[in-house]
DNA sequence: AACCCGGACAACCGCCGGGCG
DNA sequence: CCGCCCGGCGGTTGTCCGGGT
């Protein structure tokens, strides 16, 4: 996008501000965006994601659309309730690779870099007491380790209550329930809980 | 009851590397 | 070869909420 590549090459805050950047919206995703993105790549896939954001309608940089997407829409990715099991992975993988988070997140199915990174630096990184049991020479363990150890040290997830969170401005829950009226002109089309009760191979 | 503070998470920002014309 | 654009990554900030005082 033009206003992307203005930011990328003046580094800078948009001093001018053009007519792109006054279209652009920032903050909280709205259920009508998520829905918007997630019917647009329903029915023409993920890619481009510029060009993506522009032809779907939405105000969002494109780079905004992919994060969205990949933190929170896709319908593979988990988010909240990190396992014991994933949690010991976590600080053993970051032990071995530091600050790679994208690299640890590979090795986790369903999670993202943003939640394990917030998770490392929310839960992890600020109770070092409870973590200092674990060791972090040791190579993987089993998963029956894993549970066992991790019950032990006290470290324990919470569930996570983002729900209510969402969502909370300029929407209503009705666009839940009620279908997509734009044109779709034959096309497939998901609301959002559709769209998380698919089972979706690949990506 | 009101206010303050910290936790948790979503989203943004800046930078970098790779691909392509 | 060079410049532009895009995607990916890690760090940081913004926002909301609940608990404590």
């Amino acid at each position: 996008m033009v206003e992307e590549a203005a930011n990328h090459q003046c580094m800078d805050k948009r001093i001018n501000s053009s007519q792109d950047d006054a279209d652009v919206r920032k903050g909280p995703w709205t259920m009508e965006e998520d829905l918007i993105l997630i019917n647009y790549i329903a029915n023409h896939g993920e890619g481009d994601w510029n060009t993506l954001a522009r032809s779907a309608g939405l105000k969002r940089t494109g780079k905004s659309c992919r994060l969205r997407w990949l933190n929170y829409l896709r319908p593979d990715v988990r988010r909240g309730n990190i396992t014991p099991e994933e949690q010991l992975l976590i600080m053993e993988l970051h032990s071995r690779w530091g600050n790679r988070w994208s690299k640890i997140a590979r090795q986790l199915p369903g999670r993202t870099d943003n939640e394990i990174k917030n998770y490392w630096r929310t839960r992890i990184q600020k109770k070092p007491k409870q973590c200092e049991s674990f060791d972090y020479q040791s190579p993987m363990m089993t998963m029956d380790n894993h549970a066992s150890t991790s019950q032990s040290n006290g470290v324990e997830d919470v569930a996570p209550q983002m729900s209510h969170q969402m969502y909370s401005n300029d929407t209503n829950a009705d666009a839940f329930a009620a279908p997509m009226l734009s044109d779709n002109s034959g096309e497939n089309f998901w609301t959002v809980e559709d769209f998380w009760t698919q089972p979706f191979d690949g990506e």
